[in-house]
DNA sequence: AGGCAGGCTTTTA
DNA sequence: TAAAAGCCTGCC
């Protein structure tokens, strides 16, 4: 349909993926914070998401859920639209969606194998909210842009960390052009957030979570702290080297270590969790049923609850 | 040693 | 006004 009039220099590839693959939930689930609802005939970004009613594609509730996004990765911005039928569009060569967004999205295992293999009929809370959520990945985030996001997370809601985040890449980020032209800013990286001055610093609105922030930087620019080698530990030993840099506990540290670090057994225990645990696992939570994917079905029942918080209630 | 209260910036609903 | 994908410090 129209969307064949985006076809323009940059050259455009059709993917089939016949696996969990919702672009709307991955970018509402809470991992990553600056994907960006993009109107896919006009392109005209669209924060927030309100109405789609010109989407090309033939997705069901194209009406309530955007169908187009655009992610910053590093120095590059990936394009993707859901066609629906599996099908999606993405602005890159063969070679970049193999060496970047391939690996971005985990493509190379099967979130539907993984959630089918742990239900044995008997979770049923459990199974709702795989049903509810499927879709969902874990993406294959950047280390640093991982610690940093939710070191700023804490104790706020996620408009106030996109905000923030914002912000940040705003102040401290490179401008770049997109594969389309358009300009963004990509996440700075630790020399270039050691280097704002106080009130650079204060305008991204960190509140107390601004010395954390600065500390981090400095400290990776020192070599005091080394993602490089903690991303090379295991789970555990990751755990307890990011729970020892300043501004980073428990919660913080597993959010690094599952989407970060892509350690998919850690599992992030929240304000949600939580509530999820005192009212539907009273008796305790079963850990090992669902090991070694534990961060993977806690994501299903974080974005369950939250975005159907008022009606399981 | 390990647990717990209090404080913290700012935004959002 | 309370709550928000919490953590640090100080006290016991």
């Amino acid at each position: 349909m129209r969307l064949r009039s985006l076809r323009r220099r940059i050259s455009n590839m059709v993917l089939r993926i016949e696996d969990d693959l919702d672009i709307a939930k991955i970018a509402e689930s809470g991992q990553c914070f600056r994907w960006e609802a993009i109107d896919p005939c006009l392109n005209i970004s669209n924060e927030g998401g309100s109405e789609y009613k010109n989407a090309a594609a033939s997705y069901d509730d194209a009406q309530e859920n955007p169908v187009s996004y655009r992610v910053p990765v590093g120095q590059n911005r990936l394009y993707i639209t859901d066609l629906g039928n599996d099908n999606y569009e993405i602005d890159c060569s063969d070679d970049e969606y193999e060496s970047i967004w391939k690996p971005y999205l985990d493509l190379d295992i099967s979130y539907r194998a993984i959630r089918k293999t742990a239900d044995d009929g008997t979770d049923t809370f459990m199974k709702a909210a795989c049903d509810d959520q499927q879709g969902i990945r874990i993406l294959r985030q950047d280390p640093w842009e991982t610690t940093v996001s939710f070191i700023i997370s804490q104790n706020r809601n996620i408009p106030a960390i996109k905000k923030s985040i914002e912000l940040l890449c705003e102040a401290a980020g490179d401008e770049i052009r997109d594969c389309r032209g358009e300009k963004f800013f990509a996440f700075p990286g630790p020399e270039k957030i050691a280097a704002l001055s106080e009130e650079a610093l204060d305008e991204c609105k960190l509140g107390y979570r601004k010395d954390y922030v600065r500390r981090i930087a400095e400290d990776v620019c020192s070599g005091s702290v080394d993602l490089a080698e903690i991303e090379r530990m295991n789970e555990d030993d990751a755990f307890k080297a990011l729970t020892g840099i300043y501004g980073i506990g428990p919660k913080v540290a597993s959010c690094i270590n599952l989407f970060g670090l892509h350690h998919l057994n850690a599992f992030p225990i929240d304000t949600w969790i939580k509530r999820i645990l005192a009212a539907e696992y009273p008796e305790g939570y079963p850990y090992e049923k669902y090991a070694p994917y534990n961060g993977i079905f806690q994501q299903y029942m974080f974005a369950y609850y939250r975005n159907n918080a008022i009606s399981i209630k």
